[in-house]
DNA sequence: GACGGCCGATTCGTATACGATTTCACCGGC
DNA sequence: GCCGGTGAAATCGTATACGAATCGGCCGTC
């Protein structure tokens, strides 16, 4: 996960590390969608001035886990309900490809890691734990497209999972029928990759499965809403 | 192509003026891959102090237009034969969904204009210029994923031209054939759109589209590499 | 009592300053 | 002649300082 070089010294300039620090607090939740970050109050608790601190809001910025507001400040960024959609479709899709060109890639050892987290996702479902599952739901989906060949569809990929951040276990809390279908979804995944079934049914049993997810909690949030176009072209 | 709100007062932070014409300048190949970008060189010619400077380039290199090592320095980053691959790749991919999903937003003028600017780029073919080819492809094709109503892919497919960047018109100057064949896929997409044919085909046409080109850059500069797997997993 | 303007506190934006690190050319020894 | 050390120049990293913009509360007026 961590990008930057390691350096036995452990030099890591202030600004990385204020990057980092950010960056893991906003994974932990500890700085929740919306907190506001004051530049010198983080750099007082992070013991540094406020330039390195500027510079990891910047890249934070970038990559559209904080939003910043000239003048005014930078604050964690709330993922809406559209955005999420927008996330979500678009994760199906890249997560979709990835998982398919990763699948001639994979090892008898992968497929079965894979197997194990899915067996432990399917006794989470006894004591239900949103957050348990979506973290194995994640590992369990990144043994599955980490093989991808294409560097640059696995960092999008992992970005855009971040992006969701922990809103993406709300799924499950809502909805918590999905998790049952989820599981059997992954084996009928591992059985396809297993049987080395052309990607494009890889790819398109991956796309669907997530959006399904979104489905599901789209019909939880709004279920008003008209089904409309999937989103997702499968072939009928 | 903006998104800092436009202040009538013309009311950019330097930081953000930096970042601006940056990128400009790099978009504008004035910066050329490997170049080097001096902080108080930088600074001097845009009339600012580093710090402001050090903030844009942060964006940039968080969005992969440059490349920082530390106590070393920035320099526009250079795209390599293998991630020029990765590259297209995922566009094919991004670009594929983001057409397929605006295919049912786009108007009549759309098309029509689409159709105009094809018949711009098979006029070209006469005195073939790769950099006007380009830039006519990167139009055409603009119009016909702008229209995604998903704004998270939409960014993502301009990310993925931007990082491409110059690179791209060498495949049309390398393999000039793949022009002609070019144009006659825009048309046969074009019908599809028209068609109303199902998103899965679009989908399909418009990611083979841009795998065809990079088959076509791949197979010229590599002539060797065997064809192995096409990378898209297109049904048969 | 409601509204609008004023003022101070907070926080951002940028310049400047200076120590730290890298780079590279030069030079003496082998 | 080649190699490794040494110093200065270039450049980066960060702290500090101060002006500028924003926000919220207070006060006077209507």
């Amino acid at each position: 996960m961590a990008r930057e070089p390691v350096n036995e010294t452990a030099a890591r300039s202030k600004s990385q590390h204020a990057y980092h620090s950010l960056k893991e607090r906003i994974a932990a939740e500890e700085l929740t969608p919306g907190h506001r970050l004051v530049l010198a109050s983080v750099a007082n608790e992070l013991g540094m001035s406020v330039v390195p601190v500027r510079e990891a809001i910047r890249r934070l910025e970038a990559e559209g886990l904080v939003t910043f507001e000239r003048n005014v400040g930078a604050r964690v960024s709330m993922i809406d309900d559209s955005q999420y959609r927008h996330s979500m479709e678009t994760l199906a899709i890249l997560e979709g490809a990835a998982t398919a060109l990763a699948a001639r890639h994979l090892t008898a050892d992968d497929v079965r890691q894979a197997r194990e987290l899915n067996r432990r996702l399917i006794a989470s479902l006894e004591h239900f734990d949103p957050r348990l599952f979506t973290s194995l739901n994640h590992r369990f989906h990144s043994v599955l497209f980490a093989a991808c060949p294409n560097p640059r569809m696995l960092a999008l990929v992992e970005s855009e999972w971040v992006r969701l951040g922990h809103l993406r276990d709300s799924t499950f809390s809502f909805v918590p029928g999905r998790a049952q279908e989820s599981v059997r979804e992954h084996e009928i995944l591992l059985g396809l990759i297993e049987a080395g079934a052309p990607l494009a049914d890889i790819e398109r049993a991956a796309r669907s499965h997530r959006s399904a997810t979104l489905a599901a909690y789209l019909s939880h949030e709004h279920p008003d809403e008209a089904p409309g176009e999937p989103g997702v072209p499968t072939a009928p």
